[in-house]
DNA sequence: GATGGCCTACTCGGATAATGCATGTCCGAGTATCAGCGG
DNA sequence: CCGCTGATACTCGGACATGCATTATCCGAGTAGGCCATC
């Protein structure tokens, strides 16, 4: 009964793309440079993000990901959700029907009564971290800090990259 | 973010404990006459219950288990950390602090954000599911029907023993 | 016949393997850029 | 000098291993009852 780990690094991915010029896509090695764990893995994290519509991604050169709404249209349910599908506590495997098959009037509500109870519970969470929103919370975080935006993209190996070429337009190819 | 399956047997295994004769303990194998699962396992998960003070154990001859407390003083939610541990669905691993700790003003309260975010949702779970005594789902489950004590050990094999004895006692060893 | 001691059979309890899912890795698919060529 | 074409380098995307937690198993510890010898 715990979110997985990727939640976590899937949480710090948004805040980064909060963070992030909308223009400037971020790759997945960039945003690698941050969360000191395995890329491949990642990007298997981005790529949940991106089947629920939380991020984009664009493919090619200087491609990467993209936030792809506000902060303010995110909420924690969502990012949860993104990466552990549809949360529902009690997974139901009719061993009470099975127990109890001697009992009909068991059989017959047993089970739902006590899917209905973890239902109800987890409604009231699932509601809890809907109201929670990405931007609330990253503005809760800095608190007086202006939330302003990063490009996260600017590493020294990508500015030297830019250099060179700049250089090579310049100079020609020496 | 589910419950393990184990908490469905725990499940079973109170209901059965509710409806027995507490003066009568039922034997893990008893139990497992009608759970049928790996009947090894099922001793781990009223082992469970009983280091969580939710069942009582006998060793010895005629030993087994008994409910430790009357069905209205046991709710879903003991039942649940009984065998999950105190729930806590978002574990910290710093990454945050980690990822954020150029900017001291998130590395400080970031973390605590989230945490509590998840804290709040937590704990309206673990209240709802407070309020439900196992008491009250088994009458739910029976409707109408009167609530009643069986003696689940009232198996054949336990009943062929006895009668043995019984002759043995009249007739002799023969 | 009553009583005490021993013994056995039965119970639970914790250390030890096997399976399933989260985690981590690899190679292939697709696309925007850039260079070269032709007009 | 401009536009087209092809190659290229870079990106993401899904199939393939690994590690840890849940699930399952085995053997040992402890206890209650029964049997037998003794008084």
């Amino acid at each position: 009964m715990k979110l997985t780990k990727g939640f976590e690094q899937a949480a710090c991915i948004i805040v980064l793309l909060a963070t992030q010029d909308p223009n400037i896509p971020l790759t997945s090695l960039e945003i690698n440079k941050r969360l000191k764990c395995s890329p491949t893995y990642l990007r298997k994290i981005i790529r949940k993000l991106v089947v629920s519509k939380l991020v984009n991604s664009v493919s090619g050169n200087n491609g990467g990901f993209t936030l792809a709404t506000s902060a303010e249209n995110i909420n924690l349910l969502q990012v949860v959700e993104a990466l552990e599908g549809p949360i529902e506590t009690f997974s139901d495997t009719e061993l009470i029907s099975e127990v109890f098959k001697e009992f009909p009037f068991i059989t017959d509500h047993g089970t739902a009564i006590l899917k209905n109870a973890f239902a109800q519970a987890d409604q009231l969470w699932r509601d809890s971290l809907k109201k929670k929103t990405v931007h609330q919370l990253i503005k809760e975080a800095v608190g007086d800090e202006k939330v302003s935006l990063y490009n996260w993209n600017h590493s020294a190996e990508k500015r030297d990259l830019l250099i060179r070429k700049v250089m090579n337009s310049i100079h020609g190819n020496d």
